[in-house]
DNA sequence: AGCAGACCTCAGAG
DNA sequence: ACTCTGAGGTCTG
């Protein structure tokens, strides 16, 4: 593995449009970690990226999902920067809450459809399960600072005979079931382009060229609510899971997924919880869905996001999770004829504890992303 | 259509 | 040190 570093970026924006700290922490995404050192570092594409604040430091490191298309200029890593962090829409130009910083990340749908799935759980131990997926199942793609990084597995990688038993071993629970089932019927049945082009066509998966996606109906796009049933009949797929997924790998903007969270909100501000909607059922479900997008149209998903984020926030003030890691068991097993470099069961545990909010958090501080391109001199075997 | 209980793990309460 | 309860979303009956 070599890597090659290049010039120093600086990110086309400013910290009014994209707050890493909270955009990484809200729930949409689960791959993203934060180190000691302040410093943020996610495998995704083939690429490395480093991005700093003047202090302190800030890194994001970054390689690729085996089904994205190649990249390798720095150009083109402006390029996916762009569109994994959603920086094209002005936020200032949103009708949505204010809430500073907070972007609609454009992720792998993939990742996303296996990460939520996982989603039943708070945001550290779906955390966690997503860390496990791609440290036992997903390609390794560098070493570094004593670190590895893992991509995402892919669909083939999931649908082995054993991976149910194992993933329970690995205490995912009765989601064990729905990943294997899941990544079955994706590898062997409808295939990765049956997902891809459930994509919304005017927010497309990076790489596809735009197109129009049609009028705002109460309900969605056509596309949106077509898209709807595909994905309802996975395993361990409902409504919530489909619209998130919808909302942060699919680019459907208007797609409002309803958790309890939303459902608590729904019944603070905007009068839910009484006669006709007094639980959430599948009827209250759409009905939030469809107040959001009479509020604020197409953007009721990031409106959404906005929301569940400020109660999120109010929330990490008074407590925040602090993590301990604790190894357990370190084994080196083959195969396959691969090294699986590393065989590491990793318990987890949390501890609340009391804490005052992080100073800096919401200074604006300018962002600059230095990338570097990784290249794979050779494939590992054993 | 709505609802309750099962699924599974973990943290926190008692 | 122990058991019990509740949270999280989906599925089944």
């Amino acid at each position: 593995m070599t890597l090659r570093a290049a010039e120093w970026h600086k990110l086309p924006t400013s910290l009014t449009e994209l707050c890493i700290n909270t955009t990484l922490r809200c729930g949409q995404s689960f791959r993203w970690r934060k180190s000691a050192e302040d410093e943020w570092s996610c495998a995704l594409h083939a690429l490395h990226y480093r991005a700093i604040y003047p202090s302190p430091t800030t890194k994001l490191l970054t390689p690729p999902p085996s089904n994205a298309p190649s990249v390798t200029a720095e150009d083109d890593t402006l390029a996916l920067i762009n569109h994994y962090f959603n920086l094209a829409p002005d936020l200032g130009q949103l009708r949505a809450p204010k809430f500073t910083g907070i972007r609609i990340l454009r992720q792998d749908a993939w990742e996303a459809l296996i990460g939520f799935i996982c989603s039943s759980n708070n945001i550290s131990r779906i955390s966690g399960m997503v860390h496990n997926l791609c440290l036992h199942y997903g390609p390794l793609i560098a070493h570094l600072d004593d670190v590895t990084y893992h991509d995402f597995p892919t669909p083939d990688a999931l649908s082995g005979p054993d991976v149910e038993a194992h993933l329970m071993k690995l205490g995912f629970g009765y989601r064990a079931k729905y990943i294997a089932k899941t990544a079955r019927i994706v590898s062997q049945d409808k295939g990765l382009k049956w997902l891809q082009d459930l994509s919304n066509p005017e927010c497309p998966q990076f790489g596809v060229p735009e197109q129009p996606a049609g009028e705002l109906l109460e309900g969605g796009r056509e596309g949106y609510r077509k898209a709807h049933e595909e994905l309802l009949a996975l395993h361990g797929v409902g409504p919530k899971v489909a619209d998130c997924v919808y909302l942060f790998g699919l680019g459907w903007s208007e797609s409002v997924p309803v958790d309890t969270h939303v459902w608590q909100i729904a019944q603070r501000d905007y009068k839910f919880g009484k006669d006709k909607h007094s639980s959430l059922t599948a009827a209250t479900y759409i009905a939030v869905g469809n107040h959001f997008r009479k509020l604020w149209g197409k953007e009721a998903g990031w409106a959404h996001s906005v929301l569940f984020t400020a109660d999120l926030k109010a929330f990490s003030e008074r407590v925040v999770a602090k993590k301990e890691v604790k190894e357990e068991e370190v084994v080196v097993k083959q195969e396959d004829g691969e090294t699986v470099v590393e065989d590491v069961i990793k318990k987890e545990t949390t501890k609340r504890k009391r804490v005052k909010k992080e100073p800096g958090e919401n200074e604006h501080n300018v962002l600059e992303v230095k990338t570097e391109t990784t290249r794979r001199s050779k494939r590992q075997r054993a």
